[in-house]
RNA sequence: GCACCGAUGGUCUAGUGGCUAUGACUUUAGCCUUCCAAGCUAAUAACUCGGGUUCAAAUCCCGAUCGGUGCACCA
């Protein structure tokens, strides 16, 4: 049965959109190469987020090494726990999650290590549940690619399974770029890489992709959105852990949701608002689009709340292309604990607060001659007690088991007020993640189409019988903007064409210049790729220097003239200026 | 990683132990052609890889790779 996908991927190899990696050599399962085409699409994608998150949220891209060290991934939790315990069956080489099999016997099998795992399997006797045989030993099987460093190889390094550690790690520097205040935010669209264990679902699953993700830190304390009443009308389809139980989409505004406590908070709903827009602007069907929340179990224990936006595929269903959470404290926190650094943020209060304030000051000219090494022991004791404890003559604290006893002409004491001007905080992380590659394959998907032409009898318009094949793909993605076609192969006609593609190619616009074969097959070969406009140069516009512009979608035409036609496409691509206003 | 199925020009495909491996579309060059894959002439281009059986393998056998499906894994 010759599916979407076959058809799309059939189109797309043969036009140099998608071709799977290392051809030449037999090919290697999850790396798939951008051809041509598919490499300007992509890019076109892109730079649409770009100018979602960077220029309008202004959230400014950064760039880290795709390869990172051991630490980050520490303090990430990647080392350690993105990998699953692997057991296979000595008998029919069957692999199972090893945590899986000892459910029942053990209270957290999840935070068992490879080797307790194989233990709790050999003093349970478990088999093997397709055939009964011996399992063999319990093994990890990290999801990330692994390098040195140097030469040597001491020292590890890691393939970064997704971008966001980058902005982790350079959260002090990009705190003081944007000059200590929250909220702020930085972006990257870059690689990362995941050593699948078996990908499958052509683009859908790769082994090395390209993620755009998003951080945005925020105040804990307040996860409102300043322009969220610009998007509290957007009506989108939420499928909330609620409506999962039944199996129910609802069509409901953000500003509802918000408010029935559907989504976490405005912040998080914001970027909802703002992910619906792109992969809307991209091409994604509106009606294939819906966000799933994450159910209780399915989401990180520190996660407040997570969204991810699905896309209808012919052949695989509801994808996930994007994952909006609210991740909290956690990855800075973590950070910091490995780092041994503090990261968080200065927050001033609107006025100082007045805090009353017990301090104890020993005397330490007294002290240190006294106790030496262990003064700073004895000192810090004494600060901890409280006014009563110091009231008498002899103060007695206990330092490594002693008693020690202190005159108290060596300590003062006094009650202090003292004006706080604000706190240190740690920031909330708001992290949308988007796959682009899932993205790019699931607009081309919905951008194509197969279709009758239709053929003009005597201004009678019939079915040909004729297939074309389309890609009505957003003219601000498609690859190539705009053809220019003479209408004969022949000199007088080219040249003209020539002096239209250097204008267009001045304000930036892709142009292709096609005269071989008859003006038909180089519309379709057009539509194919999805080019929304053909300019073509026919023997009128020898006499008043106009052409004919064509709609791919409609196949309709207009005159217009060379003059400004520059302008003229620009608009038509990019200001969403209506066809029928682009001729005379 | 396991099991089953598959792999022939760019794409789709015929084919069988035996001459030079079908055909269509595409592409390229030329002719023709005044707006939606028209026609004519020519050209380019393929048996996934490695090993085995055989006088002879694209065809049969084994292995690998890739692709599809199921299991497992995973977003």
């Amino acid at each position: 049965m010759v599916d979407k996908y076959e058809q799309v991927l059939e189109l797309a190899k043969r036009r140099g959109f998608l071709w799977n990696s290392f051809e030449l050599y037999g090919g290697t399962a999850g790396f798939f190469d951008y051809g041509p085409l598919g490499a300007m699409l992509k890019r076109r994608v892109e730079n649409i987020w770009r100018d979602i998150f960077v220029i309008n949220e202004g959230y400014y891209e950064i760039e880290v090494p795709t390869i990172g060290i051991e630490d980050i991934f520490i303090a990430s939790g990647h080392v350690g726990g993105f990998s699953d315990p692997l057991t296979e069956c000595q008998k029919c080489h069957e692999a199972f999650r090893a945590d899986h099999l000892v459910q029942d016997m053990e209270e957290n099998p999840d935070t068992l290590s490879a080797e307790e795992l194989t233990a709790v399997i050999c003093k349970n006797d478990v088999k093997c549940p397709e055939c009964g045989g011996k399992l063999g030993n319990a093994y990890e099987f990290n999801l990330m690619f692994k390098t040195s460093i140097g030469p040597g190889g001491k020292r590890m390094g890691y393939l970064r399974p997704e971008t966001a550690q980058g902005m982790f790690v350079d959260f002090p520097r990009l705190l003081k770029f944007y000059r200590d205040h929250l909220p702020f935010g930085a972006t990257q669209i870059g690689k990362a890489y995941r050593n699948e264990i078996s990908p499958r679902q052509g683009v859908i699953r790769l082994r090395e992709f390209t993620q755009a993700e998003a951080e945005i830190f925020i105040d804990p304390r307040d996860k409102t959105h300043p322009k969220f009443k610009d998007v509290s009308d957007v009506i989108m389809n939420l499928y909330s852990q609620e409506g999962q139980a039944s199996g129910e989409t609802k069509k409901i505004a953000l500003g509802e949701a918000v408010k029935n406590g559907i989504i976490a908070h405005e912040f998080l709903a914001y970027c909802l608002a703002m992910t619906h827009k792109f992969l809307i602007r991209v091409g994604v069907s509106p009606e294939k689009m819906r966000f799933r929340q994450h159910m209780k179990d399915e989401m990180a224990h520190y996660a407040a709340d997570c969204w991810d936006a699905e896309i209808l595929s012919d052949r695989f269903g509801w994808v996930e292309v994007v994952g909006i959470a609210d991740r909290t404290d956690f990855d800075l926190k973590a950070h910091a604990k490995q780092s041994q650094k503090e990261l968080s943020v200065y927050v001033a209060y609107d006025s100082p607060k007045k805090v009353r304030k017990f301090v104890v000051k020993p005397d330490m000219g007294v002290l240190g001659p006294m106790f030496k090494g262990k003064a700073a022991k004895v000192a810090n004791a004494l600060k901890a007690l409280k006014a009563q404890e110091l009231s008498g003559d002899e103060i007695e604290v206990t330092v490594d088991g002693e008693k020690i006893r202190i005159d108290k002409n060596s300590v003062k004491f006094e009650t202090i007020t003292e004006e706080i001007h604000g706190e240190n905080i740690i920031p909330h992380v708001i992290e949308p993640s988007f796959g682009i590659d899932r993205i790019t394959y699931s607009l081309l998907e919905h951008s194509y189409f197969e279709e009758e032409a239709k053929e003009k009898i005597e201004d009678e318009e019939e079915e040909s019988g004729e297939l074309r094949i389309v890609l009505r793909l957003p003219s601000e993605v498609a690859p190539v903007q705009a053809a220019v076609l003479p209408l004969l192969s022949r000199d007088e006609l080219i040249k003209p064409g020539t002096e239209i593609i250097n204008k267009l190619r001045k304000v930036g616009i892709l142009v292709a210049f096609d005269d071989s074969g008859t003006i038909g097959r180089r519309y379709r070969r057009n539509d194919e790729i999805g080019t929304p406009y053909s300019i073509t140069v026919d023997y009128q516009t020898l006499e008043d220097a106009t052409v004919t512009i064509r709609d791919r979608d409609t196949m309709k035409q207009v005159r217009a003239p060379i003059k400004d036609i520059e302008n003229n496409v620009y608009d038509l691509i990019y200001r969403g200026k209506s066809f029928e206003d682009a001729g005379i």
